[in-house]
DNA sequence: TGTACATCAGTGAACGCGCGTTCACTGATGTAC
DNA sequence: TGTACATCAGTGAACGCGCGTTCACTGATGTAC
């Protein structure tokens, strides 16, 4: 059940399946790429019979659930704490925070691409999913409202503003991600000083 | 070759596989999504044995760059017949080519990922689709320019105004498809407001 | 116009593969007394 | 502490499936003379 603890490393019955397998699945992603989770292969990186994921998941999109929600809760994190650090500082919150978006994307292409693949086409089968995701818009809200404060946006419904930048910083490493920003733009300046270009057209006054 | 003409219906050696592969394609995705495209159904619902598609494509990936290529030429079709129905009123012009690029992303979720997927890890191989992206670009950077020059866009190298802008564009579809975007907020406001109130942050006077 | 032949689009059997899922099972662990 | 039994995580054989690709082939079309 859900008493089962975090930690257990070794007992004879593997202790901690279901963790272990969801790992699994994201070091699959990360070092083979989507198209290579399987059932089959993430039990078997796991050193487990094919069958044994069974026991702690319904079927496949059971396991691609649990890894876009790791995914998701790891996103967040990011994010977070990089909000933290600048919490005295709404630019700089705004400004770190996105590129922990983009910092988290470039690290795990795989693993990012699953977790906003909206894994979930059937609403209510994957409760853990969707409050992380409706968690982590919250805090886009807030980010937003704090510049808004702070005059560096416009006033206007938080909510439409956090679509707003969530689009940016989404649209702007998915095409990155996908290989259609040009070679020769993306060798004459960094990454993050293409970004600050994007997010400074959001922002009211420069960021210089 | 490249003489084969595009109407050709039925001559007795099919006359046209190439496109009708192309074609059904593009109505598998339409109809089942992208986990469904593969060589045999394209095949099969062309009419055809599942062995014919190798007379006119090397690999199952050659179809695919040539169906992403398709749905290139359409969105750029798209977009380029909003750019000529508003020439002489740029910031329409901004509004509604955007908004058609969203329509196409509506219209058929599966063709716009998987034409906008990267299909071309290796940069050489498919020149047509490479072709198109860049066409595709430099219609961007054309809209930007004359927002630049009407004063609807802040004044700044075009190319980085063009990745912003489409960042923004692309950003805001793909949450929609992905299903990341609240219902709530869905149902309070139609799609096109929403956009209008994203593409807004990133103009100099207001959209209204 | 008519025949011979090369070309080439499309066929069908066959290959090996990895997949998701089921089933009856085994064997270790935890619990009751 | 010791035995009997229920629980439950993990096993391994088996299923049926659709896939991409190859191969030797067939049969219609186009071309040379």
């Amino acid at each position: 059940m859900s008493n089962k603890k975090l930690s257990e490393k070794t007992s004879y019955h593997h202790g901690d399946l279901k963790n272990a397998l969801i790992q699994a699945g994201i070091e699959i992603l990360a070092e083979k790429g989507v198209h290579a989770l399987s059932l089959r292969r993430v039990a078997r990186r796991a050193g487990v019979s094919h069958t044994a994921p069974y026991a702690h998941f319904a079927d496949k999109q059971s396991l691609v659930a649990a890894i876009s929600t790791e995914g998701y809760k790891k996103l967040y994190n990011r994010v977070y704490a990089a909000v933290q650090l600048h919490q005295d500082d709404p630019l700089q919150q705004l400004i770190e925070a996105s590129w922990a978006y983009i910092e988290f994307a470039l690290k795990d292409p795989a693993h990012f691409k699953i977790t906003l693949s909206g894994v979930v086409e059937q609403e209510k089968s994957y409760p853990e999913y969707v409050e992380i995701t409706k968690q982590n818009f919250r805090l886009v809200v807030t980010i937003v409202e704090t510049c808004q404060r702070a005059g560096i946006l416009r006033a206007a419904p938080p909510d439409l503003m956090a679509i707003t930048v969530w689009s940016q910083v989404h649209g702007f490493i998915s095409l990155v991600l996908e290989g259609q920003i040009s070679h020769v733009l993306l060798e004459s300046r960094s990454l993050k000083e293409i970004w600050l270009f994007s997010l400074n057209q959001l922002t009211i006054s420069d960021i210089g």
